[in-house]
DNA sequence: AACGACATGTAAACGGTTACATGATTGC
DNA sequence: GCAATCATGTAACCGTTTACATGTCGTT
């Protein structure tokens, strides 16, 4: 239950909304742990009721009354004994390397097609973390630890889509190297007179 | 749905029964879709409800009868349909990234304990993909692209673990260079006089 | 008049995990 | 006698996604 205290460390920075949560999530953590505007608000109920968080509304005039919730001494242990135990690596799970799985049952076109599609899917996903890695720089994050450690883990980000990019063109070679399909003439022409 | 696209995978190079579907994705895929037991026996209900296997009951003597599986035209063509089509890249989502994003409410020595506990695990799975890499080698996936792919796939799980462990060392740097947290005392000493 | 920002939620569905249930045969 | 292999399933639960619902204010 990670969302938990991922909120709980948000609400531990300082009191939050729902809506500041949801917004704090997109521009931070989403690149490791992207999360819905629902389920924000589903957690935070439950949060509240297992008190590890505690609301107070703040009435506004001209906009919606706002439930600003601030962390309890139980959520702060909580919190604080999530981060000292090391947790199971979250299984792989890519429906891509299914697809390369059963390749056999497809033509050559189309295996290179999916690999073209998935490098510029994770070129894309590369250009984000670089320019999120710009934008901490350009202001930092604050906090002792956070000020390194959340540069470096975008760029862990940074080395494993490189590490993509890298096995993306390896692949597509191999797969150019092969002789094509049967039900394959015309399509792997585009390259050669 | 990749589960039922994997499935119609395994039934498509030969009829299988729930039993023997098991034993393949351990022995094959679990390292890019692990599945349970108990998904595959709902799935395979679901896919043949929906017309994409078909089943006969084996009798057994001495043995629990078998329901063997196979593929319709009706699954082959949505299998097809399927490995032709680009799909989305599934969203990160790592709880360690998590808690290293909120280290500072935490002790440098715990931080240490959560980068070593983290390189433990994915060398673990390192030499995983390498034992499973030298099995494939010693036999060989049939299938002209089966071939060739399937040993790629694994070359980019080794890839990626490759790049974590060199990531944790850098974490492991940056960590070590900083100063003790305050509550700290007692725990940084291990590689000092 | 339409859209985006502000702000809160609920309901249904989906995919996956955990745990339970049964029962014969083979080998240590 | 106990565990592993063979073989099938169900039920409850959990985290996530998708879609729906409401309403004001300020800007274009």
């Amino acid at each position: 239950m990670s969302l938990d205290h991922a909120i709980l460390g948000f609400v531990n920075e300082r009191a939050r909304s729902g809506y500041d949560l949801k917004k704090a999530f997109d521009t931070t953590v989403a690149h490791i742990w992207p999360a819905k505007q629902s389920q924000i608000y589903l957690t935070l109920a439950r949060l509240n009721r297992a008190g590890l968080v505690e609301l107070r509304v703040v009435q506004q005039d001209g906009k919606p009354n706002r439930k600003v919730y601030h962390i309890t001494e139980a959520g702060l242990d909580e919190l604080r004994r999530w981060l000292a135990c090391p947790l199971p690596l979250p299984p792989v799970r890519d429906a891509f390397l299914v697809q390369m799985t059963w390749a056999d049952s497809t033509e050559k076109h189309e295996i290179a097609g999916l690999i073209d599609a998935w490098d510029t899917a994770h070129r894309e996903r590369l250009e984000e973390c670089r320019r999120f890695l710009c934008k901490l720089e350009r202001n930092p994050p604050k906090g002792r630890w956070g000020r390194i450690l959340i540069p470096l883990i975008v760029e862990q980000l940074i080395m494993i889509e490189e590490t993509s990019l890298r096995w993306a063109a390896a692949a597509k070679n191999s797969v150019k190297a092969m002789p094509p399909s049967e039900g394959d003439a015309g399509h792997q022409a585009e390259n050669e007179t």
